[in-house]
DNA sequence: AACAAAAGTGTGGGCGCACACACAATTTAT
DNA sequence: ATAAATTGTGTGTGCGCCCACACTTTTGTT
């Protein structure tokens, strides 16, 4: 088909009869250039409806931006840290023409020393950006606030810290996420029911997100007027080892044998289900996170519901954030809440299926 | 902090003291190089580990690729079709500059005769690609066969007709889609229940979606041995006008007053949610598409569940598939299902936000 | 052997843009 | 008045890559 003849800057020069490096001058407003042409080549702008070609101007400023990842490492193929990875590693690839350079940096999940030495390093580099998931509180802010001296600008993914300078914060409305657990188990209890509510804790981590859980889905029953008709009692267990985790359990069900559902906050649902079906117990349960040991419980009915907060779009998300502020120059939204997906039994395959494959990324081609 | 120097065709060339133009041919591989300078430049570029820079290249190519999407027109702002349109759009500003020119082409959604006429202006101007949302049928049919004719491939987005040579599917699993509108309507329902399915029909569009959802729906209770308790009820209405709906709902509830529940196979359920609010009636209710006046009914209480089969994602999908095809001449997956989101009121928000801002792009700078 | 054809290789121009620099036309300072 | 600083403008080079073309060497043919 005959071919929209994009115009360059040079067809602006011609039209104007000025030179390219005054059309370059009036675009970049770096003055040097008499008030007549401008208005001239601005309107010319107008009327040719003039874009700059970006890959040529990316190409011919050449410039280079390092951003460092601080993630929790990838212990096992299906982890969940292996989500936001994966989204990293799309935009990263999508970005490295731009000149977008990413590293990674992984840390223990439960060991706060690993966080601060790899965030030590991070520091050491003075990367133009850094994208990271506080999970150790008080090591961030240390690590924040270094970064914020040096003038680096940094993004939080996965979990906030509240009234931090961070760039932007990409994850979930936990709160949110907490309404719509309870929404999702009331919608399957009686209307009389007592309900559980698991904690899981290991080292250190920002537990101020848990409790927001916690108390994000208690008033979910508050607000629906339904604190009468459902007990909610809460079990915190200091450990996600099976062997521990069976036996705080057991010893809860013995005291409280009325539970008919269950709220974990974390992405170790499967842990409950488990039990739940070894000892036969008929008990609704709704969880967070698709992660592969969710996923199988979930086929076979020991999970209910799971609310997944879209691991990799959040890494991509991130990427994509601190290309646009250092090529685009654009200012992002503090918060950018991603979508919480509600995974049954009957989409579950689409949410795995669709994520895999080159969900996106102008480079994927090898 | 150090930078790592990318390496460039001249690093290899000096590397492996050939020129330029010899590494080139061997990286496209069009002959006219000896065996031994070839595997020389081919171990250099593993080990220097050269990727060679897309910008730049398709600067240097400039080939220029028209796509043309032929979709329903939007009437009102916040209608469907808006979403695909704001995918494709987006999609279209962030491969602009890789030479992608994309143009559009609305139909009316309720008269063939535009379809047609708008198909035969896409076929005469002979774009390298298509993407279209088959609703009418035997046109769409007739469509792609002269596209099949002229050797332009095309993608189908928010339906489907099977059998046909298209270069791809982008839309949802009807069928699954269904199921999960089984599920979640069960999930609200008492163990013994009428059902009630409505479909609203005007002009002439793609009915086999329909007919498909139908019997997915009523295969989900068959699966879960549901169909003793469960009464499953059609209603077809030939309109989407509120007067004739509120006619045939009337009459239809008359008739059936046990109904406890109701799945609209179309975007219009808040013509339902309104009908049961006006006539006091508490029926639960489960639809498609997170367009406004849905989301208000649900907001209301008037609609428990909507399922989002992703349809900025659907747009966007299309142009970077044709974009890969056309640039990394990668050939595309059959069937790429889109996500279902399950939206209730808790989590509707989320949908709405996210999918407004920025959600990517290279070049949403403007 | 002589010469044509084919294979192998390097050079240079161009894609669209940014920017440094050279120079001309001012204006300002001395 | 002249030198100096300032503003206005054009030219040229390079970003990394692709490709057409010219050139050299090898191979094949009668």
């Amino acid at each position: 088909m005959e071919r929209t003849k994009k115009i360059t800057i040079q067809d602006v020069a011609r039209y104007t009869n000025v030179s390219v490096g005054t059309i370059d001058r009036v675009i970049h407003n770096r003055g040097r250039v008499s008030p007549e042409k401008r208005k001239k080549v601005e309107e010319a702008i107008k009327k040719l409806n003039f874009n700059p070609n970006m890959l040529a101007r990316t190409l011919a400023l050449g410039n280079q931006f390092t951003v460092c990842a601080l993630i929790p490492s990838v212990p096992s193929p299906g982890h969940y840290w292996s989500m936001p990875l994966q989204g990293l590693e799309m935009a990263a690839a999508q970005f490295k023409d731009y000149g977008i350079i990413t590293e990674y940096f992984f840390y223990d999940l439960f060991d706060e020393k690993s966080f601060i030495k790899q965030a030590g390093k991070i520091a050491e580099l003075e990367p133009n950006g850094v994208v990271l998931a506080p999970l150790f509180l008080q090591e961030s802010k240390n690590f924040t606030e270094k970064l914020r001296k040096k003038g680096i600008p940094y993004i939080f993914i996965d979990a906030d810290i509240p009234d931090d300078q961070s760039l932007s914060y990409i994850g979930p409305d936990v709160k949110q996420s907490a309404f719509i657990a309870g929404r999702l188990l009331n919608s399957v209890l009686p209307e009389k029911a007592e309900i559980l509510i698991v904690n899981m804790v290991k080292g250190f981590e920002n537990a101020s997100a848990q409790r927001r859980i916690e108390k994000g889905f208690k008033d979910y029953f508050n607000k629906i007027g339904q604190e009468e008709n459902k007990t909610i009692h809460t079990l915190t267990i200091q450990s996600t080892q099976k062997e521990e985790v069976f036996r705080e359990l057991t010893k809860f069900y013995i005291k409280y044998p009325a539970i008919k559902g269950v709220f974990v906050t974390n992405s170790k649902a499967f842990l409950i289900a488990e039990f739940h079906r070894l000892h036969y117990l008929n008990i609704r349960l709704v969880g967070y996170d698709l992660v592969p040991d969710n996923m199988e419980q979930m086929k076979n009915g020991g999970i209910d519901f799971i609310i997944s907060q879209s691991p990799v779009q959040q890494g991509k998300r991130a990427i994509q954030t601190l290309f646009d502020y250092f090529v685009w120059k654009k200012e992002p939204q503090k918060i950018q809440y991603v979508p919480l997906d509600i995974i049954i039994c009957e989409n579950l395959d689409f949410y795995i299926n669709f994520n895999r494959h080159s969900q996106n990324g102008i480079n994927n081609n090898q």
